[in-house]
DNA sequence: CCGGTTATAATGTATAGACATATATTGCGC
DNA sequence: GCGCAATATATGTCTATACATTATAACCGG
């Protein structure tokens, strides 16, 4: 292991274990370069990488000290669902429900990046694993920022995929909860109104472009989304 | 801003514009000297924080390539409940229900780590925002790891709070969806079994020793998880 | 044409030094 | 004492250089 990364990995493990404590001060750069018989950069890059990594703060003049330990935070994959279920050895397939290119309409209850957008197109649709349908989803498409969007074939590939693949975003917003199912859909998923489903509702940006909101209804217990933070 | 910051946010803009396609090659080093008429290290530092950060990868001798789309991966914050409550501006209470120390059950259903670490210490409670039940919880914590938890007091504090000030995790694993509510502790809840609640499993670790598991239920629209990524 | 060896091009790591910048502390004048 | 200016300290940025490492590419013998 490089030596930045063992100096790195060092303070690390003091701070996660509970041996620094938030707020306690990290020796200054000129004395853990004499503890460790090396340059500034060296120790600087290890310090500098903790930084970024959001467990150190550096001031000038006052030194490095342990950052208050944060809202725990974790990175949450958000898999695409068609890679996902064929990971899971299913065969994966959308299946359009409607289609509809129409300006917002007050019920959508759309935030005001989309609904000042002008048209949109509206996709309705459900993913199915081996014809056992997963989940049910809702998406509105900024025709604005995507109007090649409309060539798409939606009965290949679903919207998240095609746009997971032509439109990168660089900002987006996830928000997770449960919710009974409502009649609308629930035949949809063959499931009783009222059963309970995981609801994901995402929003996504390209710059300041507001690109796509989507809503998604998951029935218990079909999917799951796992987060992992740590070491390693 | 600093040369090295600029020249990530420039390269950054490009990959996440779609400009940069992955796979695509990023100029060496060599040629972004000369193009930002810098040295070398400087070029350098840009690009290994966008390797660290995922959107590039570097390979001895083949250059940088822009890294493929990953799965979408997002931060979750996983707040605190207590704070989150306060925060809303209300009060938050926890409520014990049952406290219990015994061997691990098969019914327990608990994870490897856990079913053989010894003793455990049962908790079961209820959290609450203005008296009103939001959520809850069934937690095991490892005696082994954590003796000194028995004589922390719950009717003051919940255990994840206590954890977390007093134990800190070094790896951590969630697991979310929904599920309807179980008849066990819908009555807790206030809520007709079967309703729909968001469900959370975490289990968290330090180093290799088994901290704890914590199963919590949400009454369906009492709390939301929000995942945010993306630049600034 | 195949397979192994060698050369080479890229990144990886590290050094020593210079100057810039922000800020906590000190000390001075009042 | 109080407020402002000077000073010292720690980090921030950057350069120029050196050598290490590694995967690709080129070469060459059989």
């Amino acid at each position: 292991m490089a030596l930045h990364d063992r100096i790195r990995t060092e303070i690390e493990g003091q701070i996660l274990s509970g041996t620094l404590q938030p707020g306690d001060k990290v020796p200054s750069e000129l004395e853990l370069m004499a503890h460790y018989g090396c340059s500034r950069m060296t120790v600087s890059k290890a310090l500098t990488a903790l930084s970024g990594a959001g467990l150190l703060q550096r001031r000038k003049r006052a030194g490095t000290v342990v950052a208050p330990r944060p809202t725990e935070t974790m990175v949450l994959d958000v898999p695409d669902l068609a890679v996902e279920i064929a990971r899971r050895g299913q065969a994966y397939r959308f299946q359009l429900i409607g289609r509809d290119i129409r300006p917002p309409r007050p019920e959508d209850e759309l935030d005001e990046g989309l609904a000042r957008a002008g048209l949109l197109l509206f996709v309705r649709g459900v993913h199915s694993a081996d014809d056992e349908p997963i989940a049910y989803e809702e998406r509105f498409i900024s025709l604005t920022a995507v109007p090649e969007i409309t060539e798409a074939d939606f009965s290949v590939e679903s919207p998240g995929s095609w746009l997971l693949r032509h439109i990168p975003w660089t900002e987006a917003e996830n928000r997770i909860g449960a919710v009974g199912a409502h009649p609308d859909w629930a035949a949809r998923l063959n499931i009783a109104p009222g059963t309970a489903c995981l609801s994901i509702e995402r929003k996504t940006w390209r710059g300041d472009e507001r690109i796509t909101l989507v809503r998604q209804k998951f029935v218990a217990g079909s999917f799951e989304l796992v987060a992992r933070f740590g070491a390693a």
